[in-house]
DNA sequence: CGTCGATGAGACTGACATGTATCGTATGAG
DNA sequence: CTCATACGATACATGTCAGTCTCATCGACG
């Protein structure tokens, strides 16, 4: 009676997240002990590394898709609302600043966006995401002087500027959102 | 009467970066295939992968520390100069631009600086940038309430911006470097 | 109590990459 | 011409990891 296949996957994708994430080229053998499941084990849930890595890229998505899609906030496109827009988009980066976290390892893994069906959802949720980008232009929160792809680009390249922030431990992980967000609207907004 | 200890090395690392932009996790035996060479060859070039890999940050480094110091943009530190730092900053972004396309296996390979010798080379060079970066913000070029490492974080959030719109293919290469600027000086200047 | 299913542990194989050694050859300097 | 050096090619040993299989165990459930 379960809604997904294989809901006890679960564990074992944030176990697997949680060790990828310090090295992403960690063995199955590492993960398994970090999840504390056997190796075999490991293999009956997902047979191969690769189905494992695809597992985390869709849940990534999924993940990503979530707080995209968070209080309504597509629904705003194509509205008129500022202050909506900008509100949107202040509560949409603190999502992804908590989601690039626990997604690093996707983040920088070409290869899952490399596979066809992951890499069509990838570019469905950029133009998603775009569209939102060039709605808060044309309300006249975001500059529309520069191509909304980019203000997409420079949104993902500021979530990194936090994990790296924090990776170097050279700003308290709190202060990061507000870092980010600050930022982002000085950069693009208006 | 060679200055560096071997000099046609340049070739090989040459061509392992270009391999290694594109797969990290290319073999030696590609490595060599690609710069024309045997893998026996590499190996008397670069005993370990470990070697190669080094080298590589070591030579990234150097081109780092060079933009870095390019065009006196250091002696800058402490003088009161304002359109003097913001024409520094200008072209040091440009020459970052190249550098990351050039570079950016070293650029996210944590490894490279988790090595000691080099580890040390990249706090010293990010103190360097930051104090240019709070020079910056002193005379009144750079806001000044953000942190100025997280600034230099930021910077370097963008030049993985401009990496991955051009990855994408979603702007013109030779757009590059006038997007990082604009939006790095709109995200940080006043 | 008995059975079924999932698990953990371990052994095993095959593929692959690294590192080393050897051999024949070409090139270039003296 | 001779020799030294670097090179390409090849073979070999080693280690690691993925993937598969087997077997014993444990727990839930009838």
């Amino acid at each position: 009676m379960s809604v997904s296949p294989s809901a006890g996957d679960d564990r074992l994708i944030a176990a697997a997240l949680t060790v990828l994430n310090g090295d992403p080229t960690a063995s199955m053998a590492q993960i398994a002990a970090a999840a504390g499941v056997g190796r075999a084990t490991l293999h009956r849930h997902f047979a191969t590394r690769d189905d494992l890595v695809l597992a985390i890229g869709a849940r990534s998505l999924e993940r990503w898709e979530g707080s995209l899609r968070a209080e309504g906030t597509l629904e705003l496109v194509g509205t008129d609302d500022a202050d909506a827009h900008r509100a949107a988009l202040d509560g949409l980066l603190r999502r992804y600043v908590q989601d690039a976290g626990d997604f690093r390892f996707a983040m920088d893994n070409p290869e899952i966006e490399r596979h066809p069906a992951l890499g069509e959802t990838v570019l469905r949720l950029c133009a998603l995401e775009t569209e939102l980008l060039a709605s808060a232009q044309r309300v006249g929160v975001l500059r529309d002087d520069l191509p909304a792809v980019w203000i997409d680009h420079v949104l993902f390249g500021l979530l990194r500027s936090g994990l790296d922030a924090q990776r170097y431990g050279d700003v308290a992980p709190r202060d990061i959102p507000d870092l980010v967000v600050r930022t982002f609207f000085a950069a693009v907004g208006r």
